[in-house]
DNA sequence: GTGAAAGTTGAACCGGGTTTCAACTTTATT
DNA sequence: AATAAAGTTGAAACCCGGTTCAACTTTCAC
């Protein structure tokens, strides 16, 4: 199985393939996150990366192949940006509020992560549906963890999972809203919706 | 401007040319619903249709415009679908569980419109914000009015307006999880969702 | 019933984009 | 230094699907 995001048996194998599979990558994810899957086409990105057409085949099977390599890796990024916001946590849902406030920072200086997540529903269905499932058994975990340390009421499973795909979307949505489309204060945004997560909206 | 869903200039004027854009629309519908906007042709389309390929420029400018003209009708269809459902609520937040049980439902009795809707983000941008931020707006105005009538805490407008997107952007991951990926009980997932969203998850 | 308007047809035009490949250059290995 | 392995190149083959259009059929209006 393929280690490198280069398709199944075309992983570079010197430094000057490496940078080139890097330099092709980059230009991708920038191109599909400019223009979109379909106005991307293989020679713009090439032209972008300033590599020859052919080159790119030596490196991926397919254009879809490319689109599915980089959704593994964004899914990756995400996760990376927003893990260390749970650290100095007061307690479960504080964290949940400075994770949602790293990932609108995150979200508002990569627009075009956001973008190529949001396309593999239609380009990349597997990864897509790894990727939100991954992500909301993470959730899951956290409520868990929150749960026992009595930070939390205590749940159901299906409410746990409910919720955890509850949070997801709105975290999502808050993205999309204050991170992609307005630029308004991620730390405001995220208090916001911690209090609505925290003490419900309920009189 | 067009009131019906044809492109500008193209709308049928007699009986037959309405039945044979109904046809075009529905084969439209399910043909991206299935396959994309990609992989569905406009051949395809009329294939499915059972009218001629040239037929479909009688009444439609482009693929991307009958794309639109479904975002616009899914949109629709979609609030007709939902709206019934805050009759008989005893309060804000059980309208709220209401709809959310209806829109699973209907999600899972049409994914088709989830799909179309969710792809509109890359064929029909402009069509897919306008979704979402009517859809907002008109989640935000009820909530301003379980405040007045006292169903809700008092929230300042920014609270309002994250509240808004953050319950639009819930019901939507829950329509994935459980209405378009699986078939669990929608009353269920609507009470739990409700719950969350009535006293929060704080200890 | 008749002429005009509306609607239908599908072959062919057309452009663009993916992918291949054989020649070539650079880097690694001995 | 020599040979092999890895990497690069871009022209061209190949495919495919959107769009056009002129001939034809059906429906409408009077």
């Amino acid at each position: 199985m393929a280690t490198s995001p280069a398709s199944e048996g075309k992983a570079p194998r010197t430094p000057r393939g490496e940078k080139t599979l890097r330099r092709i990558l980059d230009a991708a994810r920038l191109e599909f996150g400019e223009r979109g899957f379909a106005e991307s086409s293989v020679s713009s990105i090439t032209g972008r990366a300033e590599v020859a057409l052919g080159t790119f085949y030596t490196y991926f099977d397919s254009k879809e192949a490319l689109f599915a390599a980089l959704v593994s890796d964004m899914s990756e990024r995400v996760r990376i940006a927003v893990a260390p916001a749970f650290d100095g946590a007061t307690d479960a849902l504080d964290g949940e509020r400075r994770a949602l406030a790293a990932y609108l920072g995150f979200v508002a200086d990569h627009r075009e992560v956001y973008r190529i997540i949001d396309e593999a529903e239609f380009v990349d269905p597997a990864g897509f549906r790894a990727h939100y499932e991954t992500t909301a058994t993470r959730i899951a975990a956290r409520l868990a963890t929150g749960t026992a340390s009595g930070d939390l009421a205590a749940i159901a499973p299906l409410d746990r999972e409910v919720a955890a795909w509850a949070i997801m979307g709105m975290n999502v949505f808050l993205g999309l809203r204050f991170g992609v489309w307005g630029r308004e204060d991620g730390e405001a945004v995220a208090t916001s919706a911690s209090r609505l997560l925290r003490e419900g909206l309920g009189a």
